[in-house]
DNA sequence: TAAATATAGTGCGATTTCGAATCAATATAG
DNA sequence: CTATATTGATTCGAAATCGCACTATATTTA
């Protein structure tokens, strides 16, 4: 195979937007009315990385325009899923923290997802999976530090 | 690891979102003003498995609703990068064919890309991107099966 | 072959996405 | 210290996305 044909690159990146969609719509089935992915996501970031993330570094983390992460937030809040007070360090800037019902909505939706994911798992090799996801990273990584 | 640990699945699509925003974010930059992300990819799948397939097809091949994919249509018919004739073999249905002006677009996008790919190509084994396109088409396949 | 059902595509309306402009607060420079 | 530039967040408007309902054609069934 030619180092320099990009093909495999385009097809790489063509099926990750499928995926995306097919993954995002699945996702979306099983959240309640008006809940989407993004809303699922950011959720569960604030639980991996910790909450009192400001609205800035959540949408660094997902890639996504800091007006489209205002957006998100604003729903999340709406539902009382978070809360959003000043940031101590910064006049400019917010925290973003889990209320309670943020943490009990994501358990519950995670636990919806769980019969999806393990009917996955159950075809995969685990391995195989994560040595994909290791690579995913690393080129996620790249490609945000090359923008 | 835990076979049954849905967690490495989380991040995987956790990935496969934030690659698809930086991806997609990177292409439509390099295009001109007022095209995006799935009108290069609908060109780029009509040279790829050949001119002629219908919305619908085309909807199927993206997993995008077929509604979306009439927008899309639409914005490159208006463009006249493609032209939609009625299918001769289905009243209902239409056929999408490439224009010559959709063939030169899509030429010269890929060129306005090739060096953002190969200057990532140089930074990963290609057999290694091969391997990680071969699994995420195995999982597509699986989503898509499963739906 | 008529009636019932299913399928392909589109129009419409609600929501999401996101770039540009704006505002307030902070950091930098002279 | 003041003036200037930068940064975090929001507002606003335009466009994309997509579910629902609808039309026209095809397919199935009785």
């Amino acid at each position: 195979m030619d180092k320099n044909n990009p093909s495999t690159y385009f097809e790489l990146f063509n099926e990750i937007a499928i995926i995306q969609q097919l993954s995002r719509a699945s996702l979306e089935e099983k959240l309640p009315n008006g809940f989407l992915q993004p809303h699922f996501a950011v959720l569960n970031h604030l639980i991996r990385v910790h909450d009192g993330r400001t609205p800035l570094e959540i949408s660094k983390a997902f890639q996504v325009p800091k007006t489209t992460m205002t957006h998100t937030l604003s729903g999340l809040e709406k539902h009382g899923l978070i809360e959003m007070l000043p940031n101590p360090k910064d006049g400019r800037s917010k925290c973003v923290w889990l209320t309670d019902k943020g943490r009990a909505f994501r358990g519950e939706s995670i636990e919806k997802l769980e019969d999806y994911i393990t009917d996955i798992a159950e075809h995969f090799d685990l391995q195989k999976i994560a040595t994909t996801l290791e690579t995913l990273k690393e080129l996620r990584i790249y490609l945000d530090e090359n923008r």
